[in-house]
DNA sequence: TTTCAAAGTAACACAAGTGTTACTTTGGAC
DNA sequence: GTCCAAAGTAACACTTGTGTTACTTTGAAA
């Protein structure tokens, strides 16, 4: 009943997620978005009213997959492995941390993202005190710089080009004893 | 033999990190500078042809004045002392990482940034040599994976507002340690 | 084949940033 | 007091992004 769409809503959040992390907030505009769809700019207004609707629409959408997937830790018995889970996790969607500092600045939404932020947060409370009940991790650090400490660490930038799996296993390494010896 | 300036160098530039910091690169204007200072936006021109030229400079001093700090290392003996004293530095200058990813995105100047950045991790190299040779480091982890590690997590955002003692004394704990207990 | 609603476009008026120019203000040297 | 160079301003022309409107195109249902 209706003429064919130039682009799908995948194709819209892609293009979205190039221009975002590569042009940051301030500098995603709807004709960039438009140019790199080849469509026109006033396509884009036929579905979102303005880019801070599009930006919010977006992040959410990305967020609650990755929310996602992040309840699947509750499929993983024990501390150890629900930890394996979630710095993998981690590393495959290494972009999300960025695409929620970006979100944050959308004006008149802080208050939305610093919610669901916390929101994941409160939900990895769990994990955190499963952790320090079975004795694993350290009780006298505070949970949630715990849980800043190792979502900060997956956009270290690579800058020598160090090999993806090194890279992987060397982080791993560094988040669960640290960057010193132990004799 | 000339008229009393409006604002001084040092002024500038700390309007210019205020708004770098708050707005980013691409939310960086000479106007918003101007209102900031109290100045007319044409005044600016007298001192900087652009925007790009100023933040260059201004991240470049900010920077050298770094650089001088961070050559103090070699004063400490031992590479316990040393990196004692890089964490208490990082932690005094937290937002130099930030603006340093700032600088990057100025165009036709990210080379420029690039070389400093390196040439930092390079300037430290020894002092990650010593720590592998004197058996405290992990000699299978990436010096430079290192270094990033231990840049990195100064910018953990503190959302949850952890007293500013307890958050230098955990992270350093988690740097050196990670965040698993020994047993 | 006609119809019509969704898809898309082109153009307008507006706002904000840029860089420049011609101008005024200031204050020490003379 | 006069002079003049540096400091500062106001305004212009230009560019880019924004949001809207009137328009055309498309394709399936009737």
């Amino acid at each position: 009943m209706a003429r064919e769409r130039k682009f799908s809503t995948d194709e819209l959040f892609q293009a979205t997620k190039a221009l975002l992390l590569s042009h940051g907030y301030e500098g995603f505009t709807f004709s960039l978005l438009a140019d790199s769809l080849n469509v026109s700019r006033g396509a884009l207004y036929k579905y979102y009213e303005n880019k801070d609707e599009l930006i919010t629409n977006y992040i959410f959408y990305e967020m609650d997959q990755y929310l996602l997937k992040l309840k699947q830790i509750n499929l993983y018995q024990g501390f150890e492995a629900q930890l394996q889970f979630l710095l993998d996790l981690m590393f495959s969607y290494s972009n999300i941390q960025k695409l929620i500092k970006i979100g944050q600045q959308v004006p008149g939404h802080q208050d939305k993202f610093k919610t669901i932020h916390t929101d994941m947060y409160r939900f990895l409370q769990d994990f955190v005190e499963l952790g320090k009940k079975e004795g694993k991790l350290k009780c006298h650090l505070p949970n949630n710089l715990i849980l800043g400490y190792i979502f900060q660490s997956v956009a270290i930038p690579n800058h020598s080009e160090i090999p993806y799996s090194l890279w992987v296993s060397s982080l791993k390494e560094m988040i669960c004893h640290g960057i010193l010896s132990n004799n």
